[in-house]
DNA sequence: ACCTGAACACCGTTCAAGT
DNA sequence: ACCTGAACACCGTTCAAGT
């Protein structure tokens, strides 16, 4: 039973999780998730495609692998000492940006709740709960609309990521058109909103959707 | 160019848009995500697979097509005459229904953000917002919010459906018993919400949401 | 124990050929 | 105009065979 724990380093061009999903990370960053595949994947590795299988079990598991490692930075780099506001504040920011960065983590996060990124996200917005007031009951629900929201923002965004955008502001301008030109009686909300579309901050508004909840939960506390 | 447009009507049993997408919908329904295929439609149709490329340009413009015809019926049914609230809760639960009975639509929902589905369930949410005294520039912020919170949920609700559930109760037990088992230092807020998870109800929780982020509106409001 | 790469069982999509 | 179905260019995954 000793002798099986030894010599766990190996050359380090040897192939191991790590560095499948390291990557695997590479590849879709720069070339987007359509691009991943396991022989592309297995080219870079320099190896054969049935080698990564014996490293990780699927396409699934490497993927949420993928997304934790980046979530895993995330909530590392967020720590600070600030109110709880604050931090909920700073770490869906720093998830919201990881996917700005990584759109791919996005469509994963979306994809599989029980995956240990979303648990991490679920963990660090709802563990601030109790020290907002927020009676114990209650805490379960108010994490998960505010794990709900995120992974909401989560979704669209890399599914806005997904379309070919030659300029950000361009798309927003047609996609402000197309809305101005829905017809006004089944849709004056969108009619209306059409401008704000045209020069809103994708970011800004992600955090006025959070202040939201937090100002819905600041009534549940009851001050 | 008046003879062209004469004879729109077809044996009952030929190929439409319109039959190719209900049967489409029989699909994802009975078998899931996964078996809808060109093939598998093709043969549900007594045709071939190529036959369906003439009247539809590609697989995601059929999901896209699948989805807004189930949110369409959504849309027509909420109707009702209540007040503003009401009616923001009776559209969301109408979308989270639907989710429910056709989970391939949450997964269409966090997918496309374009996509005319989205858009109504975006109407639907923002119109009663300026009724509910929400100033005009406010009114895109909360909006989104009310639509993101949605679609997130609707992207879990799917994942959680795709996975084999023999038991509801007996998933949600094996989850909860897992957080149980988290290291407390990493995961205090789940350890503890972990007796919920086990008999919390779906629907409700995501009620509470929508009543969470209602409240935050209330607070926009000045009331 | 770990790696190789051909083979299997699929896909979405195209397109020449039919009617 | 619309349909057929073989063919193309891929996939993820498996597995006998190597080291």
């Amino acid at each position: 039973m000793v002798s099986k724990a030894q010599r766990t380093e190996r050359r380090t061009d040897a192939l191991s999780k790590e560095r499948i999903v390291e990557t695997a990370i590479e590849i879709l960053d720069t070339d987007g998730e359509n691009a991943l595949t396991f022989r592309a994947l297995a080219a870079r590795l320099a190896t054969g495609s049935g080698a990564i299988y014996w490293h990780v079990a699927n396409k699934n598991e490497l993927l949420i692998a993928a997304a934790d490692h980046i979530v895993a930075h995330v909530i590392d780099d967020v720590a600070g000492g600030s109110a709880p506001q604050e931090k909920i504040r700073a770490l869906a920011l720093g998830v919201f940006d990881a996917i700005d960065a990584h759109p791919w983590v996005g469509t994963q996060l979306s994809r599989a709740p029980w995956q240990t990124a979303v648990l991490q996200i679920f963990e660090g917005l709802g563990g601030q709960l109790r020290a907002l007031g927020v009676p114990g009951r209650a805490q379960f629900d108010a994490g998960s609309a505010l794990l709900n929201y995120v992974l909401g923002v989560a979704g669209q965004n890399a599914a806005n990521a997904r379309r070919p955008h030659p300029d950000r502001s361009a798309f927003l301008d047609a996609a402000a058109e197309h809305w101005e030109q829905l017809d006004p009686a089944q849709y004056p909300f969108l009619r209306q909103v059409a401008p704000q579309l045209r020069d809103h901050d994708d970011r800004e508004q992600f955090v006025a959707g959070i202040d939201l909840i937090l100002a819905g939960i600041g009534t549940v506390v009851g001050d």
